[in-house]
DNA sequence: GCGCTCTATGTCCAATATGACATACAGCAA
DNA sequence: TTGCTGTATGTCATATTGGACATAGAGCGC
């Protein structure tokens, strides 16, 4: 019931270190959406830098702020999936590309 | 292919943000970020339905209800990505499948 | 050193999503 | 018909996310 969002809440909090797979404590599914959020996370940043933009470029792209973008590149706790997806078709990025990114998350995990 | 179909499950959600929904006045990124959230309602569904569980039973693994469950499918605009992402999960879905999902988005017809 | 650019981090509060709930509807069986 | 099960839809109080802003840090050329 409460017990996966009270831990997603938790490690929400710490969760900008290193690779997902150390969160031991951490369902499969839970760590497979923290994957999935880290993937994207990286994806935003790998293909922005691709272009050759400022975190402040696509934030004016997206209608949002620097701050916010750094924030998502950083796979904070309080930036969703949806901004994440947003970015990404922002800059051009087709979901074949997007699934490619999601496709990469299953391969590790045992820890 | 399932143009039609998503236009009027898109009509049905209450869309865009303004007037009555119209899928051909989104700009591409709109439209494919739209058609993302349509694809994983319908694997939402699809799997659901696979496993024989119901709206009730999906929700109680998530921690959520029956009506937001609903509302996932239906791809209504008050439910996010992670939402959707998070049911796979909890279904047992792999990356790889939601990765199958989201790569059958592709271009739809240019405005 | 300074100044400039880009990025990181933290804090606001307005906007949005959330689960819970009520209720209506659809289908089916007795 | 009634009763039961599953789904759809609407509302609401609370929780979470959003952009905006300030500010600090890192890197670089001067």
């Amino acid at each position: 019931m409460m017990d996966s969002e009270a831990r997603k809440r938790l490690e929400n909090a710490g969760w900008t270190a290193g690779d997902a797979a150390d969160f031991l404590e951490l369902s499969p599914e839970e760590a497979r959406f923290v994957e999935l959020k880290l993937a994207l996370a990286a994806g935003v940043r790998r293909f922005r830098e691709k272009r050759g933009w400022t975190q402040a470029a696509l934030a004016q792209q997206l209608g949002s702020s620097q701050s916010r973008v750094a924030k998502m590149e950083a796979a904070d706790g309080s930036v969703t999936l949806d901004l994440m997806m947003r970015s990404l078709l922002a800059m051009g990025i087709m979901p074949s590309e997007i699934a490619k990114l999601i496709r990469k998350v299953e391969s590790h995990k045992a820890a």
